[in-house]
DNA sequence: CCTGTATGATTCACCTATGAACGATTCACC
DNA sequence: GGTGAATCGTTCATAGGTGAATCATACAGG
């Protein structure tokens, strides 16, 4: 059971990486742009990396990519000089909304089979999974 | 919905990974070992990739580390040079067969809230996700 | 004011995974 | 029987993820 969880997971993850490599993304640089799409202000990388649920280091890593690929920068934060923030780049903003549109479209092709209360179904059934302690 | 399916999925997979922590292992070794606990006969590497849905030089890698383990070992083929294949040492079943003990275990623990109709209908709706094409 | 502690980001070593390139072998077919 | 194609495992570069250690900076308390 929790194999098939785990597998279907995994298909899943595969089209979606599959769809956003048209735009050179991954899902893991298309969750850092959605968390700075979000607001207007640039983020510490603690904070970015807190939001994408992953460790700092990783996000080192993952924002240095980003970087290369012009679509963030890391400005310095003269408040507090242990801190670096990151910013989307207008190519970077421009970027996340197209990856947006295709993630959208992917899961219209992936969930459709399942009508409104199939969707509730599975969401509620996910949520009483035992992931605690 | 998407993101629900791939976060729950997460979550699983750390639980699991977290058990199997106690005995050394991970899932993809964990996995190895299981495939090859399977059959008495050593497996070629590229057959035991293929049963892991992964590829020959990831397996090459996790055989790598499982050798240092002394749960597995290589073996030559005579019949084609080419092959390599890969046998359970006598430690390396005993682990595995503690290691389905825990994760039987943790199964329990993360499904334990479902009856078998909801296990029924997760499987359902999980195997109704458009992933293949 | 100074000292110790906490925090921010990076680096490093490691694990899992992929795909391309490679050397060695096997095999099919002429 | 020799040659060209396919197969086997490994290696390398790259990507994403973790945790421990490190360095700089900030901050609280004496």
């Amino acid at each position: 059971m929790a194999f098939r969880v785990i597998g279907a997971a995994h298909e899943v993850e595969a089209r979606l990486e599959g769809a956003l490599d048209a735009l050179g993304l991954s899902l893991a640089k298309f969750n850092v742009l959605s968390r700075l799409a979000e607001r207007a202000e640039p983020l510490p990388l603690s904070q970015l990396a807190e939001r994408c649920s992953c460790v700092r280091s990783n996000m080192t890593q993952l924002v240095d990519r980003l970087e290369a690929d012009r679509l963030v920068e890391r400005l310095s934060d003269p408040q507090d000089r242990r801190s670096v923030r990151a910013a989307l780049t207008p190519v970077g903003r421009e970027r996340q909304a197209e990856a947006v549109r295709i993630v959208e479209e992917t899961e219209r092709q992936v969930f459709a089979a399942l009508d409104e209360t199939d969707r509730g179904a599975l969401a509620g059934l996910l949520g009483r999974l035992g992931t605690a302690r």
